[in-house]
DNA sequence: TCAGGTTCGGTTACTATATAACGCAGGTGC
DNA sequence: GCACCTGCGTTATATAGTAACCGAACCTGA
């Protein structure tokens, strides 16, 4: 399970270029969302609001559900973490750290997808177009307008699979 | 908001054959879990357990969650019914009463997806190769072996936008 | 006929996830 | 000052899901 930021200065670098993004679109990275996006960022599993509540207490100590819930919230609504609802958890956006400048985000774009590994927890993000087409597609065949996508799947990842925590589970011969 | 099984003659009907389909895995399609069933293939709205153990009540006043959690896990695990995970909630399968024989469900074959309409509460399942293989491919070229797929999408069904309920969400000016 | 197993479900208590509602502190505009 | 807004602390509650224990019903082999 590697980390998602590496050191605290490519923390410090995707924190900053979180906030550029917020004011960019009218928004501000208080201190406790700046928090709360920090917690997130620090690892790729996804984490439940309850983990972060019990993280954020170290620094806050007064800290409730509300207070870690209307960050992800906030976080939610500007594309820099996502929630993986087969987990009721939540991870950074693979872009969260990128300030690529336009207003669009890859998942307004074109969807994105979630591979959650059942060996060590870690989570892929994918933004893979040839799925969200055949999503679109087959939803305009029905005449159904699509308006937000969850796609996540339960798996093992390439390192769970060659360290052979996958091949007791996936090669049950 | 159409029903999922129009007449209680199709409703008895989808029921004998869900239970024939246990019997050939070797499992028992009890009263209970009938009428859990039942409760879900009557409507084409995915339903909360906590729904589900209100209307079961009328049948069953002693029922407590257990009592309901524990004929879905089984219902889920014939492949008679899906969660719904953004919902958490659930819905029949559409094969539910097609007791087409050999023991292989769609499922299992290449997953399936749903499309959630936000305008009437309806879901429909898709069983579309298209999305399934973009989806394998996409693992595969991570090294990621996927195990269970999870594709929901959020929007407005034809219906809906017919009616003009989709193009107020749908057609912001 | 009785001891052992198994399946099923009733019952109690509990954990985990998420939100509602109230209120205050600080800033901004006038 | 006053109205208004955003952010967040605080309390209480709603919703979703499990653990653990128990007994009834039903086999199955002494
Ligand atoms: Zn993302
Ligand atoms: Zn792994
Ligand atoms: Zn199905
Ligand atoms: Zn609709």
């Amino acid at each position: 399970m590697a980390a998602g930021q590496g050191s605290a200065t490519e923390m410090t670098r995707a924190l900053d270029a979180a906030a550029a993004r917020c004011l960019r679109s009218g928004a501000q990275l208080t201190e406790l969302r700046r928090q709360v996006l920090a917690l997130v960022l620090e690892t790729d599993q996804p984490l439940g609001a309850y983990a972060l509540l019990d993280k954020l207490k170290a620094q806050r100590p007064g800290a409730a559900p509300p207070t870690v819930y209307r960050a992800l919230d906030f976080l939610l609504e500007q594309g820099l973490i996502h929630k993986v609802e087969r987990l009721n958890a939540f991870i950074g956006c693979v872009e969260a750290g990128h300030d690529h400048g336009h207003g669009h985000d890859h998942a307004h774009e074109h969807g994105h997808q979630f591979l959650i590994c059942g060996g060590c927890g870690a989570t892929i993000e994918l933004s893979d177009h040839a799925v969200a087409h055949a999503l679109a597609d087959a939803a305009r065949r029905v005449g159904f307008q699509l308006r937000k996508t969850t796609v996540e799947a339960e798996g093992f990842c390439a390192a769970c699979l060659a360290s052979g925590a996958g091949a007791a589970a996936g090669a049950p011969a």
